[in-house]
DNA sequence: TAGATTGTTAATCGATTAACAATC
DNA sequence: TAGATTGTTAATCGATTAACAATC
């Protein structure tokens, strides 16, 4: 597989394709064209064909692409094969949801254990998945390969659990706390889920339709009134 | 405020400078230039300045921006001051985190109340919010005016339910569910929370810097035998 | 006043779209 | 073979950056 430079847009649409590819083979379908694909998924024959040629020719002239093919190498390109560690830390609303609704290793991911302060949880299990104590999170990164660390504690322990996990030399950090960890000069990979920035994008919208909808009812009703004075 | 077409781009930086500005009032910072402000969100002073622009003149020449009457700006932009109505479809773990620990008046969203199938949790509250029978969703949503609904409910019930929100007019979907809701036929305004492509994209950013990493350990290691060889 | 910093216009850069030869 | 559809090159479009006059 190819592997220059690609770019951040490129890159967050590979796990739509992911999405809709399993939702075709689902559905039966064996091949698909890039203009079906795009017109699917909203997205242009050309910049279906552009994404996927970053990485490499997954199609067949006259064909199209094969649906279970170009899945494995979405799947290859995005890393679902590699087998990634994760650790969980704090076991709260999110941290429980996470561990028993969100099945990790359906996006190749392993889930070896989460930590937590509360001593009620502490040597517990949840989903097949041990609950440590924090104060042995960096006995178990330094013995454990672990790529990615999960956080969702509270608000407040969020930049201090950060610096910890940064001097353990954690490389990434899945990011549910709703405070922005982006540091200009650390190299941690961050990414973040800000449910907030979220509902205030919709808000957002929703407050620009309905501007534009009392625009055009201020516009009729002043068309009208006109035709009333015509009249 | 102006309210002329607004690129997306720039529509998903605000929540970001709401955060920030935030911060900052915490912090005590009631000024600050587009060069420090951009500095420390990772933005060029150009970009921030194009970006407030879009809406207005909200700074000041040689002083910069007051930062608590940016804030309140922002805010305006993202419809934080018009009082949202929403309410929750599905009480699970992720419809339970929601309504324990986000807080959606903060974010200008009122809550009106949730909804379920579980005949144990219909009738009763949660943080102050009742959970309703499903079965009233319609008349619930035809007596009120929603602007969100907020999607919390298993995959496989995601579809029908956003067929069940359409056909009552709902304007917006805030969309937990790991499903593709994007439908080219209804303009209804979806906003998706997709775990799993947040994850995937971490994952690819993970690979691409071990695959860098492999290289240059693998260019280090040839220089080395090369070394060997010449002494 | 002098220094700082905005808002905006122009220049650059990058991403998307269109076109088409290659070929299944 | 003819039709379909890719991968890629060139053209267009849009977003970011740079520059600078205006002015606090």
């Amino acid at each position: 597989m190819k592997r220059v430079k690609v770019s951040n847009n490129v890159i967050r649409r590979m796990p739509r394709y992911l999405r809709k590819l399993d939702e075709l083979t689902e559905a039966g379908i064996t091949r698909i064209s890039s203009f079906d694909l795009g017109h699917q998924l909203g997205l242009t024959p050309s910049q279906i064909r552009q994404d996927f040629s970053c990485f490499g020719e997954f199609g067949q002239q006259g064909y199209g692409y094969n649906v279970a093919a170009l899945r494995e190498q979405v799947a290859a390109i995005l890393g679902m094969d590699r087998g990634f560690h994760a650790v969980l830390i704090g076991v709260g609303n999110i941290g429980r949801a996470l561990m028993e609704n969100f099945c990790f290793s359906e996006w190749g991911f392993h889930l070896l254990c989460a930590f937590d302060i509360k001593p009620e949880l502490i040597g517990t299990e949840l989903s097949g998945v041990p609950i440590r104590d924090m104060a042995e999170m960096e006995r178990f990164l330094s013995d454990n390969a672990v790529d990615v660390a999960v956080l969702a504690v509270p608000k407040e322990a969020a930049r201090r659990v950060t610096e910890r996990l940064t001097a353990c030399g954690i490389g990434a950090i899945w990011n549910f706390t709703n405070v922005e960890l982006t540091d200009p000069n650390s190299n941690i990979l961050v990414e973040n889920i800000h449910f907030s920035d979220s509902l205030l994008s919709l808000s957002y919208f929703i407050s620009e339709r309905k501007d534009e909808e009392a625009i055009r009812a201020a516009k009729a009703e002043k068309l009208a009134e006109a035709d009333k004075q015509d009249q």
